[in-house]
DNA sequence: TCAAAAGTGTTCTGCTTACACCCATGA
DNA sequence: TCATGGGTGTAAGCAGAACACTTTTGA
């Protein structure tokens, strides 16, 4: 068997979650160059062992420690999946560098308790409508980009969006996520009429107590992932 | 910096076309070992250059040169595109390797065209119906899978099913890659209806002539990509 | 008592589904 | 002339968009 030239491995994650109405990403600022004092997505490399007797850590499991240290949640909180590969030539100035790409979205309640500096690196959330171009380090840019655009596509076909409120939600709370994912606004409306057929469908129920806001109180629901 | 052990990254292709109504994948027989004699997707090791100067190939540009390299056909015919990346230790038993996978959508008067026996290995279309448990090499039985998955949920909403058919189709040839994509018969009226649509709304247009069939004639359309 | 936000109702429209049926052609 | 399969019609029902309206609360 021939031997190649490898690229080293990364696992970059594009954590998200929902701050006073507006979809944020987990950003570190850089403290060392390439691209120092820059924000980035926070990643790692890839375990890989020797590579013959032990071959290191699986994909998911770097991305959920990953997590773990840059925000101390665990997978059972938080959805965490796989969306894509970078891996453009010159992307990492240093050396080839191949990214692979996750999201992770965390509820707005868990993201509040992440310690901000977790490894010793300034850790900041950012509302994503606030990034300009050229603030983000490599290509992280696109990563994001590439993550929010494979939420839009997800978000009306699947429960990704019940990963993104607490665990009893009021049914605003969550017409909130699906108008920061989806970028418009949804009529209350219309909105309601989906979820009860969510709750009459079995998905959604109806969890005890009520949620004080502003104004009138709002019943609370959950999400059965079980029966 | 520190150093770290690296993965090896191949490139692999799960190339589909519809021969007789079935939807197809294009395989390779192994002549070495590991899982020497069993069916493989096609697929080769990234070139990474030296890492630093020379960075090497772009993912995209492996995956189209494996597709060549595999079926004579270039990009410009085969609609290429990366949809996961699989990295579980030990899925390779000689290394970590880690494969990035793309799938390719092929045309069915190009499919049959392909020069069976590449690359001196032995190249066959396999209906993807026909494959049992265990018959392909590697974790190959699961990227096919994830592939058909991806397929069926983007079949609907983007125009991959336009890269199935020849340049100009009929309406039976369309639906007849629906039914196999979505692995169920489509309804003849409501079908015509939804390309109906389509026709009104820009995306198709009719091209000139009809198709000769065991019965009637049938009208040809053809995709618009432009304007 | 007023504003804000929860929650309800209504109408129109268009898509989907299911299915019956007509029609042109090759054998 | 008959089977095949291309092509047309129709009616029921559900889902989405738009929007007016009522109700309950905190300030």
């Amino acid at each position: 068997m021939v031997s190649h030239a490898r690229p080293a491995v990364a696992v970059d994650l594009v954590i998200l979650t929902l701050l006073d109405g507006a979809l944020s990403v987990l950003l570190v600022r850089r403290g060392e160059p390439p691209f120092e004092g820059k924000l980035a997505l926070p990643g790692g490399f890839l375990r890989v062992g020797d590579g013959v007797e032990d071959q290191g850590e699986d994909l998911d499991a770097a991305a959920a420690r990953e997590l773990e240290e840059e925000t101390g949640l665990g997978v059972e909180d938080v959805l965490l999946e796989q969306f894509s590969t970078f891996g453009r030539p010159g992307r990492d100035p240093r050396m080839r560098v191949l990214s692979v790409a996750y999201y992770a979205l965390v509820r707005s309640d868990l993201a509040k308790r992440v310690r901000a500096g977790g490894d010793a690196a300034e850790t900041c959330w950012i509302p994503v409508a606030e990034l300009r171009e050229g603030v983000l380090a490599f290509d992280h840019e696109d990563i994001l980009q590439v993550a929010l655009a494979r939420m839009r596509e997800k978000v009306d076909t699947s429960s990704l969006a019940f990963s993104l409120v607490p665990e009893t939600f009021t049914i605003p709370e969550l017409r909130a996520v699906y108008s920061a994912v989806k970028g418009e606004p949804q009529d209350p409306g219309n909105f309601r009429r989906r979820v009860t057929r969510l709750i009459e469908d079995g998905v959604l129920e109806k969890a005890p107590g009520v949620r004080r806001t502003a104004s009138k109180p709002a019943a609370l629901y959950r999400f059965r992932s079980s029966g």
